[in-house]
DNA sequence: TACTCACAG
DNA sequence: GGCTGTGAGTA
């Protein structure tokens, strides 16, 4: 007989109570040194390649391969070439001052000075803007396979198992183990409070190699929700599969009857691996492999570790000390908590004023992280409320009314790049009503203007630039005399009330008149097609004209640059994620594409802004002037 | 609503 | 350690 009744069988297949439920089946998937991987794979790298993702001179992913060599985020990239003299450094990309659009400098040629290329702060601003595409086709697989995701950050994710493993287990035909409670099932031959049936004999599935926590080998399959984990590995197994198939990237994922549990399961074993722990291993993992209070989501800060000396946790088996100590609920515990917090210390003023609600609250947590049951829905990520694109500043970049407008035109190229995004994701468009900037001075003092925006559709980055312009000078004319406000060492620009609006057009509506792709047989490239960019024979001197940019071309690879250009920014521009084409064609082929992104798709502007074209010997060809 | 703080990656 | 992002609490 099973420990379990039908109502928590059934409970896992409604995404408002699954997670509630004793057979809850939660996944955390998290890609192994996102950027690092990101980087590798962009610039054709292997996977053997110690790779490390770097900003200005300091390391912020390091891949695998690195790892080997002991470099870690700490080090400065000086340092890890000392430890791997093969280092392979990739600068994330950037804006530079000045400049609407970001773009990798790593490949970029020779249209910039030894001076301008040098990737420093003062100068440059980096784009995220690269991880944060590659997290959405990532997580668009993830939906494709299930109903409720969590994005925990540009590179995890949970997801809620329930339907998929009630579905495998009640419905599907990969899998004979489970005749007798289908029939059961399907005759309605159970009411709620009964228990489940004891297991099938001989069932024919099994976890991978080493992907069940089981190191005392117990029995693998005591009850349901064993069997549900193991259905439920099955499926985060093809997932990740799909992923490093269609996009190259390697994961780690741990499956747990919570999201706090699955994360630290996908913590086991790095990289490219997973790991389940069921139910009957829960307490056996927090306490074989040392976990804490502060292991946990939400308990690594001030609270985890001050809670950590209130309840005076030994350093061995914290956790099990908490389940020894309060055996049967949180109310012992809360009553414990109320009792040290009143005995005020200056260690623990914090919890002294924390209010009796939030301090229940705090104990329950407690009481069940400790029992790996503490149980949090999935949130769904909430509609934009604001967005931020902001420039920490140092030495004097930023020393008069210019500079700010500078680093305006690198904020208006950022959001609008962002707005993009969200509207190609959600398929609405979005209008922010209003716009802020904010400076922060040599003495830490703030300032801030914001202004209502007045536009009648979308926004333009000449509609940010325009009023940006326009609040700067205020602040400029306010506080610019003080003797300290120049040279700023913070500025931002957000962006905020939206108002999202349906959009009638599609992406192909919005794309579909332009480039096409095709396939030229034989031949790796992917060229453009459109009229537009046809070549223009007159006389004897062939002319490469694109229309849409008003440029003349001599030469076909500068022609062709061009237009994989083109093709570039309309592969980013309409496709939110993994796209048909890309989804059938090989990882070298996928790769290829990937590494034809060389700028990000604003670009620069010819309406906007003045540029001569030069000829770049790696066939770049713009040359942008802001006089 | 704006601002700060805590926490995470 | 630099940087970005989120949610909670507060005035």
């Amino acid at each position: 007989m099973s420990r379990y009744k039908w109502r928590d069988l059934l409970d896992i297949n409604s995404k408002t109570k699954a997670y509630c439920s004793p057979l809850s089946c939660i996944a955390h998937i998290d890609i192994n040194a996102f950027f690092a991987q990101v980087e590798q794979i962009r610039r054709n790298f292997s996977v053997d390649d110690p790779v490390v993702c770097v900003q200005w001179n300091s390391i912020i992913a390091v891949s695998y391969a690195a790892r080997k060599y002991g470099i870690t985020r700490m080090d400065s990239v000086f340092d890890a070439f000392k430890k791997c003299q093969n280092l392979v450094p990739v600068h994330t990309a950037v804006f530079r001052k000045g400049e609407d659009f970001w773009q990798y400098r790593d490949d970029c040629g020779s249209w910039y000075t030894e001076e301008e290329k040098m990737l420093t702060p003062e100068k440059n601003k980096v784009s995220l803007d690269p991880y944060r595409r590659e997290s959405r086709k990532v997580i668009k697989i993830f939906h494709e396979w299930c109903d409720l995701v969590e994005k925990g950050s540009v590179d995890e994710v949970y997801m809620d198992l329930g339907r998929i493993v009630f579905s495998d287990l009640l419905f599907s035909d990969e899998f004979d183990d489970f005749v007798s409670i289908r029939d059961q099932f399907k005759n309605g031959q159970y009411d709620l409070d009964d228990y489940l049936p004891p297991l099938p004999r001989n069932l024919t599935i099994s976890f991978k190699d080493g992907e069940d926590y089981n190191p005392d080998k117990n029995p693998v399959f005591q009850d349901w929700d064993d069997i549900l984990f193991c259905l439920g590995a099955m499926t985060t197994d093809k997932i990740r599969q799909k992923i490093k198939d269609v996009l190259g990237y390697t994961t780690s994922c741990g499956v747990a009857r919570t999201k706090t549990t699955a994360k630290l399961g996908s913590n086991f074993k790095k990289p490219d691996a997973q790991t389940v722990i069921r139910n009957s291993n829960v307490a056996d993992y927090l306490d074989n492999e040392s976990f804490e209070l502060t292991s946990f989501w939400s308990m690594g800060g001030i609270i985890g570790k001050e809670l950590s000396l209130l309840l005076e946790l030994p350093s061995e088996k914290p956790l099990r000390h908490i389940r020894e100590s309060w055996p049967v609920s949180s109310d012992d515990l809360t009553a414990f908590i109320k009792e040290k917090t009143q005995q005020k210390t200056t260690d623990n003023e914090r919890f002294y004023s924390l209010p009796a609600e939030s301090l229940q609250q705090l104990s329950d947590k407690v009481f069940q992280l400790a029992r790996g049951d503490y149980r949090t829905t999935l949130n769904p990520r909430p509609m934009i409320r604001s967005m931020m694109s902001n420039k920490n500043l140092r030495g004097d970049s930023c020393r008069h009314y210019q500079d700010c407008l500078a680093w305006l035109e690198v904020f208006s190229g950022e959001l609008i790049g962002r707005i993009k995004e969200l509207e190609q994701e959600y398929e609405r468009i979005f209008v922010p009503k209003t716009l802020t900037i904010s400076t922060r001075t040599p003495g830490f003092q703030r300032h801030s203007r914001s202004s209502g925006i007045a536009t009648g559709g979308r926004i333009k980055a000449k509609d940010l630039m325009e009023l940006g312009t326009k609040l700067v000078k205020e602040l400029d004319a306010k506080y610019g005399s003080t003797k300290d406000y120049y040279p700023l060492t913070n500025i931002n620009m957000v962006i905020s009330n939206f108002e999202i609006l349906e959009s009638g057009r599609t992406i192909i509506d919005m794309f579909g008149k332009q480039a096409q792709v095709v396939r030229k047989s034989g031949d790796d490239f992917l060229e453009v097609t459109d009229e537009r960019l046809q070549p223009d024979e007159s006389g004897t001197k062939r002319v490469l004209r694109c229309e849409p940019c008003k440029l003349d071309f001599d030469e076909e690879t500068a022609f062709k640059e061009h237009s994989d250009f083109h093709y570039a920014m309309k592969l980013s521009e309409s496709l939110n994620g993994v796209n048909e084409d890309s989804k059938n064609l090989s990882y070298g082929e996928r790769k290829l594409l990937f590494s034809g992104l060389k700028r990000n798709n604003s670009g620069p502007k010819q309406s906007d802004n003045k540029k001569r074209q030069i000829t770049g010997r790696n066939g770049d060809i713009y040359k942008y002037f802001n006089k």
